[in-house]
DNA sequence: ATGTCACTTTACAAGTGA
């Protein structure tokens, strides 16, 4: 069996009691952070006996890790011909025969803004990259925060949000030219919607309301995906009343492989 | 849409990004 974690935490060191918890209690075999927003010499070790973590961070905002209590090969920070090489948003590595890509995808703002058309140039790289580097007949996961609400099942309120940043249609045409290339969303393997949501904005009350969307995803090929048992989000760690210290506005979604 | 949070700076609040 094979467990893999993605999460944003939304800084690793305000999380890090929550996340040594979520170790001890899972004890999932690897771990995608995303928004460790921490310099990899200062990101806070697993106080969990037997992980390790390999870091892709900076100053104050963006930046993934890895966390595992296996040795990880060939562990590769950024990719080749990312248009924004400065921001710290993809960690990749191998987990025996399963390669790993873990990825923060530019937030966007809003529709028309500079960092919308950024996000679309970061979404056509990464998908250069992967298309180019990998096979679908090979064991491949891409998981993270894609910041995109692959359809309107994954919405509380698709009405409101149609045509807005993380559900407009061109983003959505860069994750479906993903999917159609030979990666699947396994939390539709196992989950038909609306829902379940990852994200629940800090503002306005949005978790108590139940305004959230599922914007973190795990995309595998189909040799990983047809070894996929379960997915499933730890949405008690979305509470504030869970655990240790503040939450993150994002919950962690939990992949299980035979 | 916005009832928050975490970061940074030269800090003892305000701006930024999400």
């Amino acid at each position: 069996m094979l467990k893999v974690v993605t999460w944003n935490v939304n800084s690793v060191r305000a999380r890090s009691a929550r996340l040594d918890a979520f170790l001890a209690r899972h004890q999932p075999d690897l771990v995608c952070l995303q928004e460790t927003k921490v310099l990899d010499d200062q990101f806070p070790a697993p106080a969990v006996e037997g992980y390790r973590y390999w870091s892709h961070g900076q100053a104050g905002r963006n930046g993934v890790a890895l966390v595992s209590r296996h040795e990880l090969a060939d562990v590769q920070r950024g990719f080749p011909g990312d248009p924004s090489p400065d921001s710290a948003r993809v960690i990749s590595a191998s987990l025996g025969d399963v390669r790993v890509i873990g990825i923060y995808v530019v937030n966007g703002q809003s529709v028309g803004s500079a960092e919308y058309e950024l996000k679309l140039q970061w979404l056509d790289a990464l998908g250069r990259w992967v298309r180019e580097a990998h096979s679908p007949v090979e064991p491949l996961l891409v998981a993270g925060d894609f910041n995109i609400a692959p359809t309107d099942d994954d919405i509380y309120d698709p009405a409101a949000w149609e045509g807005q940043n993380l559900a407009s249609g061109p983003e959505r045409e860069r994750l479906g030219s993903l999917l159609r290339w030979g990666l699947t969303d396994l939390m539709r393997l196992h989950h038909q919607g609306p829902g379940p949501y990852t994200f629940w904005d800090y503002r306005a009350g949005a978790f108590h309301r139940g305004w959230g969307l599922r914007i973190d995803l795990a995309l595998a090929t189909q040799p990983l995906a047809s070894r996929s048992t379960a997915v499933e989000v730890e949405r008690d760690e979305r509470k504030p009343t869970f655990g240790e210290g503040k939450p993150s506005d994002h919950a962690p979604l939990i992949l299980t492989f035979e």
